[in-house]
DNA sequence: GGCCTTATCT
DNA sequence: TAGATAAGGC
């Protein structure tokens, strides 16, 4: 059994309260939620609505540390209820992804990008928001001022990764040097020593690399040293020698082609690879059902769609099936400001941001509004919508195909404005795009062979997939009204079977 | 000594 | 495996 140290680290802060709340209603969070309450008592866990704990945060604003929440995506305007509480409250507020492939995904509160979790919050992962409170605490007491950049590089070097749990007992001394690493990190004149100490091994979240990415691709090739990625990408904390060892790691990647690059030549050769092993493998769900017959089901009900951009450095994502169905502004937000397994963002783009645009269908080669996709059983793109001068020029997509087994291919273009200042569009389906910005990977007769199961079907699985699909309640989704019943829901046995295999 | 790269270690 | 460290070269 896990022992949540972070626990002890409350404790030397002379049993200075830290209050985390903790908003959801999820039973999947259930297990965090009693391991949690089995150390710590100083958190809250409500099941409201993000508008509903609105009264309780402005009850405990003064004693909140951090605010935890899963989206309500029942309700269209969780973003802009979070940006309130943020401004409102000047809380750190920690959103929960509705997506399972989410890890860590930056998204536009406010000034700052938050650091968003993947659905299936792990019991380390909420240790790490507990250091995080705690380290803002702490600075709250010594300096007074706002959160120390410490804080952040804390959180972010420990999140979406399971390096506390394996120092365990360690941690206290691990945070102690963090900090007087920080301190003597411009002055060592004053330092007790602590020079000659192991440096903090740095995990890479992909927070961490998409900046690393991004950092690489602005230098140019050939002129990526580890100096200056240290220097675009910013990071707190960051030391030259990690990323110099990350870039060797990097580079390892490439050479072996392992590392899909986001420019140019969009995929890369091993597209295919990729999604037959990346597609699901992200989340709890996938490294349950990738290698079972219920991924293929999984993957039949609810194919994928690859998107790209078209205008300057282009960005390449997998978008989540989930997207396929958007319902809620939230959603469409989501879809353009994450992360996506490609380590790549997507920019948050004015133009698509605009609520109410619709969405593209390529399998169909039409648009749908935001309700009607739920209906549907296909990839598709954010509409466009908005001055041009914010539009890219086009997107071109890729999906899995109903069958499993073959890639569909479109296209959306965007030409110019009409009378009423909204771009023009034009979608295609069927591949008709430039053959230059689309390589290899999808020529014809490349598909993604679906897995073949050695073993007989499960149907316990099959049977839970079914209830826990995108076809659980389709009248909760058209119906934003519904909003008692979860979108997708997953039974208890289910529920289980799947904390217990990932741990 | 600073920085980069590669090899090796954990 | 992923990240740290040692070592050699510029």
């Amino acid at each position: 059994m896990r022992k949540v140290t972070s626990f002890q680290t409350m404790q030397s802060l002379g049993n200075k309260e830290i209050c985390i709340l903790f908003v959801h209603d999820d039973p999947r969070y259930r297990n965090i939620v009693a391991k949690m309450l089995q150390y710590c008592s100083h958190y809250e866990v409500l099941k409201q609505t993000i508008s509903d704990a609105l009264s309780t945060i402005r009850e405990k604003k003064d004693r909140l540390n951090l605010f935890v929440t899963d989206i309500d995506r029942s309700n269209t305007n969780g973003f802009e209820i979070l940006q309130y509480i943020e401004r409102e409250f000047k809380l750190d507020i920690f959103p929960l992804s509705p997506y399972e492939d989410t890890k860590l995904v930056s998204i536009g509160l406010a000034s700052k990008g938050d650091l968003y979790f993947l659905k299936s919050l792990s019991v380390n992962d909420f240790e790490s928001l507990w250091l995080y409170a705690c380290a803002k605490e702490s600075g709250k007491a010594t300096s007074g001022q706002e959160t120390p950049l410490l804080d952040e590089n804390a959180v972010e070097a420990s999140l979406g990764n399971t390096s506390l749990s394996r120092e365990v007992g360690q941690d206290d001394q691990k945070r102690k040097r963090r900090e007087s690493q920080e301190t003597t990190e411009k002055n060592d004149a004053t330092s007790d020593g602590s020079a000659n100490e192991k440096r903090q091994r740095v995990t890479w979240t992909d927070w961490m690399h998409h900046k690393f990415v991004e950092a690489i691709e602005q230098l140019g090739p050939g002129k990526s040293y580890p100096k200056d990625i240290l220097e675009l990408m910013n990071v707190p904390g960051l030391k030259r020698e990690s990323v110099a060892s990350h870039l060797q790691k990097y580079r390892q990647g490439m050479r072996a082609g392992k590392v899909i690059q986001s420019t140019g030549s969009v995929f890369g050769s091993n597209l295919t690879t990729y999604l037959q092993q990346n597609c699901f493998s992200s989340s709890r769900f996938g490294q349950n059902f990738n290698s079972s017959q219920g991924n293929a089901l999984y993957l039949n009900q609810q194919p994928n769609l690859i998107l790209s951009h078209q205008s300057g450095s282009d960005y390449s994502c997998l978008l989540h099936p989930e997207a396929s169905t958007g319902t809620s502004n939230m959603r469409h937000e989501h879809l353009l400001t994450g992360t996506y397994p490609f380590g790549h963002s997507v920019s948050p783009h004015n133009a698509i941001a605009q609520n109410n645009t619709n969405l593209f269908d390529f399998g169909t080669a039409q648009s749908y509004s935001q309700t009607g996709l739920a209906l549907l059983d296909s990839g598709c793109v954010p509409g466009i919508n908005g001055p041009s001068s914010n539009a890219v020029s086009a997107y071109v997509g890729y999906r899995l195909a109903g069958d499993g087994l073959s890639v569909e291919t479109g296209k959306v273009d965007v030409s110019g404005d009409d009378e009423n200042g909204t771009d023009k569009v034009s979608l295609s389906a069927g591949g008709s795009w430039n053959e230059s910005l689309v390589q290899t990977p999808l020529a014809s007769g490349d598909y993604i062979p679906q897995q073949q199961s050695s073993q007989p079907p499960d149907h316990a699985v099959a049977h839970d997939l079914d209830n826990l699909g995108a076809e659980g309640d389709v009248g909760c989704l058209l119906d934003p009204t519904r909003s008692t019943s979860p979108q997708f829901f997953w039974n208890d046995d289910f529920n289980d079977a799947l904390f217990d295999n990932a741990d």
